[in-house]
DNA sequence: TTGAAAGCGCTAACAA
DNA sequence: TTGTTAGCGCTTTCAA
């Protein structure tokens, strides 16, 4: 391995001249840093960020940590997130922790370990590991879903005014008894999207039936059978139904083209985040659509800033949804 | 930050006692072990890395640098190489190329800079720089994309086999002007799907009529087009559409039902490479499903062997693809 | 403007 | 079995 000494005794000036040249500093003499230039060109030299960490007790890695990397919603945001990282000279270590707060702990060590310049999770429990990097100094922002554990910056969308609009709009649709799958009760977004769903339905002054409510885990699987038995309840079945996020949608949806329950006609759909190529699924399906490049985006922005000015007060910032309008809420 | 050097205090014993605890080494006195431990926990300790990367000259990093991560095709392969990584004790930095050979390059760098483990790449142009890898030693694995500057390890799967079946599927359900839509002629993946598509043709004793392939770029605005000139062209226009990834699937599909163009009444459809929710689609689309989970397993474990043995011949496994017949290729 | 020298936190060779 | 010591490759005082 070629080392900075192997450049400097290759240009006749020393290591520490070296390192200004290849950092960048002002005060070198030109014609050295041609020299050094030149030097490091002929030996193919490429500094060790290893070592250079360690000297400067500092990285320039980052933690991403999601909760379901086959989730397109995940991975759009860590395409806004990669996209700003990259451009501020960072890299992005992403983390799938899978929902499961074990993994979540696992990589939250890695990133403490690897001494990361800073972290964008988006807590799949409690949180309370979150914890050791804040008593680490570890600069974090909370990205779609809140942390009780601690007060850190966060991005969010506006999930109960999404909720709400969605389910607004399949009242308007002429919709009745509307059903809401929502996800685990420990997610701030699966209570924040059915206090929408509730909000709605109170403005309305359509009643509020707890049987339509069903708790599932923001996975197609589960969805599919929390619609099931929403089909299967004693009671009238829903006409409706309100999807808390887009794999719960296609789940749903799933369970009721296999069960041939017509959309929109028997039963109107709205799903909470869109999935990709929504417009080529029968019936196109209404969403809520979440901003989620940008979502990433504001989350790298914030953690930029908060490594520059550590003790700045943390933000929150909360983004807009919009409803989409397609053909899965129209009742002929 | 605390160090080795407090925890030996607060223990009384050596810097190099903590390390071999810490490390695990067996020649350690169990009352050692116990009250290093004890001051381990008491201090809340946790070891550096970046420091004992440079003391090892090695890390336990990889990178896995792919071309989109928008195509779920390379987030299940990313999953599949996270979990191996994750079981062997690697931490995984995912490194998005967008098809652009600048950026790769640039994340070239970040590994050789970082010193990483190994790499699984997905090369996107004529990945001439990873040749720096190969110089500087680092572990390379190519993964759906042969890599032509060198030899290394391979995953891939049977794209030209995959095309055949594909298209003689097509012939076999009563199509006879068959088009494809391939990728960028560099990239090997589109090479030997057209390659397969045109055995399929040849061995029907179908004529090869040039005016029916178009080279695409693998994503949708580009095959929406490509569809579209297919569509109206002077000649007769094709009853068949072999599309050859994913996304020329979504593009392609698109094209015709905006068009108003009847699939499969009109012109049938299979594409090379499945699409989540396939089912969902109306027409449910007929594709060749590739093991994408499997690749990246297979990937991670090549790249895990290769680390432990550096001199071992370059592997090269090729998966199977498997056809699944859908609505979108019956001729009624 | 440049160089000498110290040291980031750890591991491993060597000595005891 | 344990401790002493050197040094991984770099940056950054400090002195010249």
């Amino acid at each position: 391995m070629t080392t900075i000494y192997d450049v400097a005794r290759q240009a006749q000036v020393s290591a520490a001249t070296v390192s200004r040249v290849l950092n960048g500093r002002a005060t070198v003499d030109p014609v050295l840093v041609e020299r050094v230039q030149e030097a490091v060109r002929s030996l193919g030299y490429r500094r060790n960020a290893v070592a250079r960490n360690l000297r400067r007790s500092r990285t320039m890695l980052w933690g991403l940590i999601i909760s379901d990397i086959g989730n397109p919603f995940f991975t759009a945001l860590a395409r806004g997130v990669e996209d700003v990282a990259q451009a501020e000279g960072y890299s992005v270590a992403l983390c799938n922790s899978d929902e499961n707060p074990a993994k979540e702990s696992q990589y939250i060590g890695v990133v403490l370990d690897e001494q990361m310049a800073g972290v964008i999770i988006s807590p799949s429990g409690r949180g309370r590991d979150v914890r050791l990097l804040i008593e680490a100094n570890t600069p974090v922002v909370a990205i779609d879903r809140e942390l009780r554990a601690a007060t850190v910056d966060s991005v969010l969308v506006d999930n109960e005014h999404g909720a709400e609009l969605a389910t607004s709009h399949l009242i308007e649709s002429g919709y009745r008894r509307i059903a809401c799958i929502t996800g685990p009760k420990q997610l701030s977004t699966a209570t924040q999207r059915l206090r929408g769903y509730k909000r709605a339905l109170a403005a309305a002054g359509l009643p509020m039936d707890e049987s339509l409510v069903r708790y599932s885990d923001y996975r197609e699987a589960g969805a599919f059978e929390a619609m099931e038995s929403l089909l299967d309840s004693e009671t009238a079945r829903p006409d409706a139904v309100f999807a808390a996020n887009n794999l719960t949608t296609v789940g749903a949806m799933d369970c009721l083209v296999s069960r041939g329950v017509k959309v929109p006609v028997e039963v109107g759909f709205v799903g909470f985040d869109d999935i990709p190529w929504a417009h080529l699924v029968r019936p196109s399906l209404t969403t809520v659509a979440q901003p989620t490049y940008e979502l990433g985006q504001t989350a790298a922005r914030l953690l930029v800033e908060r490594i520059k000015e550590p003790s700045r007060p943390p933000a929150r910032v909360v983004l807009r949804t919009v409803l989409h309008e397609r053909d899965s809420s129209r009742r002929p």
